[in-house]
DNA sequence: TAGCATACATGCGTGCATGTATGTAGTCCC
DNA sequence: GGGACTACATACATGCACGCATGTATGCTA
């Protein structure tokens, strides 16, 4: 419903470049909210397809095998996530402020029904040792490790208390976040306020500064 | 490994309500591990069955079907929670203190590897009616308006104060405290602090109040 | 201790989803 | 405008896990 934006040439008539990225993001869009609601092992792929117009014809010509294309999904959302939430939060002044603008943004992020993304591959996959969910689990990693860095960044500017280790507040503060916006699902605009709350709360810093928009 | 102990009588030789109650203890538990890790499409009775030191066969003896044996298990975990962190909780004075001794005693009862067992099953039926999934969504919403009473109890008192709906507040309680907890799963014993910062966050009250033990 | 009931094991049939092989329609390029 | 190529559909083969039916062992009762 989104990204069907792909620049039609002129004339009505499609170039093959352009069927071809057009049925990708489709049937990428598809899958991403397949995953989101019933996770790796139950998305059918019979599905995806339907609900992106297409056959699984389409599919196994775009993706290798099923593997290939829930990869291709998380690397989609995580560009995604990078240009929409990642991105603009780097360019916060201070760490506080830009952890309280990744809380927000992630939560606006995830009004789209792909919030659960993330959070649902990497319990699904938590344990094993498989291609999907060590992507998942590496880029789940990159986003810890920033929050480390801010976290460790704010303590030496006394913005952020002292407490537990930088990386347990990191992943509580990531599977706080995670677990909120993904209960909070279709709660507008409560979601945004509440989810940098559980942040601020869990680096134990006043909880006034989660109320304060930008 | 912790409920194994069905009382066996006097002599060593097993009667058969002990025999039946033994094997279903240990393919209840074997299967909360693995609806925890693997959720329920990926669960695999045979695995179930031999994890617990028994067949297939044992399990369709004691269970209808995997139906069933998910229904039984998502009633043992919350039968087991309601004993070791509902009832314990209710016993504090006041709304505030009752919601940071669930959030504490939520942490430390998903120390086994039965964390995520309610997550990942709602997760995976969300949005769907099925059997599991509306059993593990009831179980849920008994927690959500415990907490709706909690936080109207406490808005009353002052002791916490007004903001978005109480339900929005309770959602986002629960699914920051599940996130997190899972999130850190291992972390002892940071995961009881931290668990009950995120709880004090989403409620926006002074985040001194999570690090008071009780 | 004989005979029955209950706990559990083993083997088979079936359904469903993935992956592949083949067939058809829509583009490109000379 | 005709051949080559690409996007996609359809048809078929394979594998896996569930559920059930049947077989065996262990405990119960008289």
């Amino acid at each position: 419903m989104s990204s069907a934006s792909t620049t039609l040439s002129a004339r009505g008539r499609l170039t093959q470049a352009e069927r071809r990225a057009r049925s990708r993001g489709a049937l990428l869009e598809s899958a991403a909210r397949g995953l989101s609601r019933y996770g790796y092992g139950n998305l059918v792929l019979e599905e995806v397809a339907r609900e992106a117009g297409y056959t699984r014809g389409a599919l196994y010509h775009q993706f290798k095998n099923k593997e290939d294309l829930a990869l291709a999904v998380v690397e989609w959302v995580y560009e995604n996530w990078m240009r929409e939430v990642g991105e603009p939060a780097a360019r916060q002044p201070d760490p506080v402020t830009e952890l309280l603008a990744l809380a927000r943004g992630h939560a606006v992020f995830c009004r789209r029904d792909i919030a659960r993304v993330v959070m649902a591959l990497r319990l699904e996959f938590a344990g094993q040792d498989q291609p999907v969910g060590r992507e998942t689990e590496r880029i789940w990693e990159t986003g810890v490790k920033r929050c480390v860095k801010l976290i460790n960044a704010g303590r030496k500017a006394d913005s952020i208390p002292p407490g537990p280790p930088a990386r347990a507040l990191a992943l509580a503060l990531f599977g706080a976040l995670e677990g909120a916006v993904i209960a909070l699902a279709g709660h507008t605009p409560h979601d945004e306020l509440l989810a940098a709350r559980a942040v601020a709360g869990v680096l134990g810093i006043e909880s006034h500064r989660a109320e304060e928009t930008r």
